[in-house]
DNA sequence: GCGAGGTA
DNA sequence: TACCTCGC
């Protein structure tokens, strides 16, 4: 072996710990004896993939030891900032130091030093030795270290790939001439976590200017006189922590340490040693990652070669080669081959591509005798609208896979969609996807129906556990220890240089696209007897399935937007801003940037000494926020203007300049996506862009509405449920004071007023009524009574006396809510009318707030859910009924309790009652569900 | 309370 | 990343 051969990879251990734990934290494994292993997971993981990509020849693992550090003598505070240690990474460390030995990796650590300097220290040394070295950390500060031999080594970030820095890499990401100005460049931002006060007044953005100015700090502390105003203050009034902070973004290179590069060397594992461990943790697929990772022949023999040390096995069988076998294999032999294999090395896969239209179609003859077909489609872009298709996979059985690649042309192209529209439109084979909604919107484009049964495992998923996350990668990890390829691997990053899928070639997409379709089927296959265990069947394919069609057409509908008004009031706007801007100038006596909540907190506070005991916020700066400043607005005129001015640059920022933008060329329209499965209750969320979110509160906000407009010939119809979270606490507890409000049609909340205060409804003030709905709101979402003193401005006790009364007024909510927290205590969850569950795993914690907090949960969850499921019932038997009756009325949108809808003109009246009737009746209740219905030329008119 | 998204 | 604000 040469000297250039030699490659050491030094890995930053509790980086990769820390890392491996979050990555995990919405959903973290927990291994059946109780055990979080996320941390131990997650970093094993990482290590196995780094050796199976980059085949290292010298690798170690280096820990912080001990508690002294030898910039505690410099600076007391140094990383004080850095939260307590999370029990289950403490946990791991046993295992992980159990795990390494078992694979023959050294474990480094120096007492007295912290594992940076331990890293830095090896890395010159044993570049020195000839050797490339990569330091495997996603920190930054390393980045100083960097030489043309030694590399940073960051690991993928969510769904990314590993990104390697070399000099040109750091140089070009800091805007730097020299790695070694890293030390600068941080010493002169400061970095909050490990707590380096850095300069003051200085953060990225200037930091990268002085750096390009002055290129180090101690020139820059030498010529302050060229800064001017407040910064040259700053800065040299903080001259003396800045060069402390240097030296505390300095990475040693010269710890006690020695770099002998026998004990580097990376060995082949002792694999029974370490499947034990696995076993033990109940790491399903990782031994196969880690047999393949060292099951290269060419590999074992340069690691053998490279020492004297015998392998501690040697039965290294080459993986199997996936892919292109030549035409044409029966399907019986392909699948003979996936289940006749035995050995895990050989077990792999087989993933083939099907370019010629004869094979394609026995494919399809094929398909259409599975019961469940999994597929999956690639495409040229991610947004539906303009993404053509690449190619197409289909797997019904674990570990095989077909790929149909799909030409440029877009004749030929349809061509190939039509060898399988017939599986598309078959009705008896159950039709597998993950993230459904996009290949059915993509395919929607060669007008071709999925019809029949569906199943989505990224929804499914949602049923299972609303609180966790539904990434295809992130689930293939969790559920079947393995690492799909990521798409960055094989098109690059994200950006003008990123590749499509179509520039790679035919082999290399088969792998990508096969392996997602695989891995979707597995885990289609985990899910499916999991939802009938948690009864979610019927609220999966009777609501969410058929849901996943009606809200694809309401995206490819899309909303017309007046954008003539819309560049009207972006120019009304600007000048209304300028003027608030200039008085707030002059009466502040200062020009600052209004768009800072920072430097108005410190203009407001510090400058004019507004409120003396102003509120801070978790990071120390001045909280500015409209309840503060509201409270504030007595004080100086100053407030209402700021107030005014945030509001404004709300709406223009927000709305009026970005709708614009979202607008599609080809028809005019906007076209939101609704994500069916990231709010945990079970409501939708409606992005790129937002369209549930628009303006309704204040005049000149509303006007936005009256942007979203009729097509000629059309009309607008805004149809909403009144109340429909109280009516259902109402429904669900059993309360009868409020049942019989809502029978009685009252105003709820002036009624519940009227019962707190003990008043004739006659005579409740508006005051009293807004308190009244301030409470009912509070019970809606969840609230504590912190909250409501916060948001009505009562004091603490009153309005705790205030919640004390609402419950003797409403004697069976307070009951219904012990209830629900006792049923989460004892089955673990909690669920809403269609038997939606979300599991609290919380509700018994010693932790008081993460207790309260699922406490919450626990109450809030039922109701908002449940009102979710009734106006998804509705969407889908509104849809139907417009299909049947063959009406051109159109569902525009869904904003939680309000449908809108675009109808023609001589629809508007069948339509109208049609959409009351429905989601009046969706489900049957004995609070009666009112539906309010409004018809106009635009949002604003029909609301 | 939960979402999305804009800005520094 | 933190903060703020829009909706329900």
């Amino acid at each position: 072996m040469t000297s250039t051969d030699k490659r050491l990879y030094l890995i930053d251990a509790y980086a990769m710990i820390f890392r491996g734990y979050f990555a995990f934290i919405k959903n973290p494994r927990i291994s059946t004896k109780g055990l979080n292993t996320s941390a131990i997971f997650g970093f094993t993981n990482s290590l196995i993939e780094l050796i199976k990509r980059d085949r290292p020849t010298h690798l170690a693992v280096v820990f912080d030891v001990g508690r002294t550090n030898v910039r505690h003598d410099d600076y007391a505070d140094y990383k004080a900032n850095r939260l307590e240690t999370p029990e289950p990474i403490l946990l791991a460390k046993p295992y992980i130091n159990d795990i390494l030995e078992a694979m023959h990796i050294p474990i480094l650590g120096l007492e007295g030093y912290e594992a940076d300097d331990v890293i830095g220290t090896i890395a010159c040394k044993a570049e020195k030795q000839g050797y490339n070295v990569f330091m495997v950390t996603p920190d930054k500060d390393f980045a100083q270290l960097v030489t043309d031999k030694i590399k940073m080594y960051k690991p993928s970030s969510k769904g990314g790939d590993i990104e390697i820095l070399g000099v040109e890499e750091v140089k070009a990401k800091y805007e730097i001439e020299d790695p070694k100005q890293i030390i600068d460049y941080l010493g002169m931002m400061g970095d909050a976590v490990d707590n380096i006060p850095g300069l003051e007044g200085v953060g990225e953005k200037t930091a990268k200017k002085f750096i390009q100015e002055f290129g180090s700090m101690e020139n820059l502390l030498a010529n302050t006189h060229q800064l001017k105003g407040k910064l040259k203050e700053k800065v040299e009034a903080s001259a003396e922590r800045g060069l402390l902070s240097k030296k505390l973004a300095t990475i040693l290179c010269d710890a006690p340490i020695e770099f002998i590069e026998e004990q580097y060397d990376l060995e082949v594992p002792d694999f029974e040693k370490v499947k034990e461990i696995f076993d033990e943790l109940e790491f399903r697929r990782l031994y196969e990652n880690l047999y393949r990772a060292f099951s290269n022949k060419e590999y074992v023999e340069e690691l053998q070669d490279s020492d004297n040390h015998q392998p501690t096995t040697n039965n290294q069988n080459p993986v199997h080669k996936n892919g292109t076998m030549d035409l044409f294999a029966s399907f019986e032999q392909l699948e003979q081959a996936t289940t006749t294999k035995s050995t895990i090395a050989e077990n792999d896969h087989i993933y083939q591509f099907i370019d010629n239209p004869k094979a394609q179609k026995i494919l399809v003859s094929n398909l259409l005798k599975q019961k469940a077909v999994c597929f999956d489609t690639e495409t040229t872009s991610l947004n539906e609208l303009e993404a053509e298709l690449i190619g197409m996979s289909f797997s019904y059985k674990k570990g095989l896979a077909y790929y149909i690649p799909i030409s440029e042309n877009r004749e030929e192209a349809q061509e190939t969609v039509e060898i399988f529209r017939p599986f598309f439109e078959d009705q008896n084979v159950l039709k597998i996807a993950h993230n459904l909604k996009y290949d059915y919107k993509v395919l929607q484009n060669y007008n071709i129906d999925v019809e029949g049964k569906i199943f989505d495992t990224m929804i499914a998923h949602y049923l299972l556990n609303p609180d966790g996350r539904h990434g295809m990668d992130y689930l293939s990890e969790m559920y079947l220890d393995y690492k799909p390829v990521s798409i960055e691997t094989l098109i690059g990053k994200k950006g003008k240089n990123q590749l499509t899928l179509r520039e790679v070639d035919i082999p290399t997409q088969t792998n990508y696209a096969a392996e997602d379709a695989d891995v979707t089927f597995q885990l289609y296959e985990l899910f499916a007897p999991q939802l009938a265990k948690e009864n979610a069947e019927k609220l999966f394919y009777d609501v969410e399935m058929p849901l996943m069609k009606v809200l694809a057409k309401i995206e490819l509908t899309g909303v017309k937007l007046d954008s003539n008004w819309l560049a009207k009031e972006s120019i009304d706007l600007e000048n209304d801003l300028k003027l608030l801007e200039s008085k707030i100038f002059e009466l502040s006596g200062e020009e600052f940037n209004m768009n800072s909540p920072k430097q108005l907190g410190e203009i407001l506070f510090d400058k004019m000494q507004l409120d003396p005991k102003a509120k801070k916020t978790k990071t120390g700066q001045f909280a500015t926020s409209e309840d503060v400043l509201q409270k504030l607005s007595s004080k100086h005129e100053i407030i209402s203007s700021i107030l005014e001015y945030r509001m404004l640059q709300k709406l223009k920022s927000t709305y009026v300049d970005a709708l614009p933008g979202q607008i599609d060329k080809k028809d005019n329209r906007v076209h939101t996506t609704f994500a069916q499965t990231v709010a945990a209750t079970g409501r939708l969320a409606s992005v790129n862009p937002n369209l549930q979110n628009i303006p309704i509160r204040t005049l000149r906000g509303q006007q936005i509405r009256g942007a979203f407009v009729a097509d000629e010939g059309k009309k607008i119809i805004s149809a909403d449920y009144s109340q429909i979270e109280l009516r259902l606490i109402a429904e669900i507890s059993g309360e009868q004071n409020m049942i019989k409000a809502f029978q009685n049609g009252e105003d709820i909340h002036a009624s519940t007023a009227a019962k707190l205060f003990g008043i004739d409804l006659s005579e409740v003030s508006k005051t009293q009524r807004s308190q009244a709905k301030t409470v009912n709101f509070g019970i809606i979402y969840g609230q504590g009574a912190f909250a409501l003193a916060e948001q009505t401005g009562l004091s603490r006790t009153e309005a705790k006396k205030m919640i004390d009364s609402y419950y003797e007024t409403y004697p069976r909510l307070k009951e219904y809510m012990a209830e629900q927290v006792k049923k989460a205590q004892d089955l673990g969850f909690v669920e809403t009318i269609l038997g939606r569950r979300r599991h609290l795993k919380d509700i018994n914690s010693s932790n008081f707030v993460v207790k309260a907090h699922a406490e919450r949960n626990a109450v809030n969850a039922p109701i908002q859910g449940s009102a979710a499921d009734i106006i998804k019932l509705a969407m889908i038997k509104i849809e139907n009924e417009l299909e049947t009756q063959k009406l051109e009325t159109k569902m525009l949108l869904q904003v939680h309790d309000e449908l809108l809808f675009e109808a023609p003109i001589d629809e508007v009246e069948t339509a109208t009652t049609l959409i009351k009737k429905e989601m009046e009746s969706a489900f049957e209740t004995k609070v009666p569900l009112l539906v309010e219905v409004g018809v106009g030329d635009n949002w604003l008119e029909a609301h």
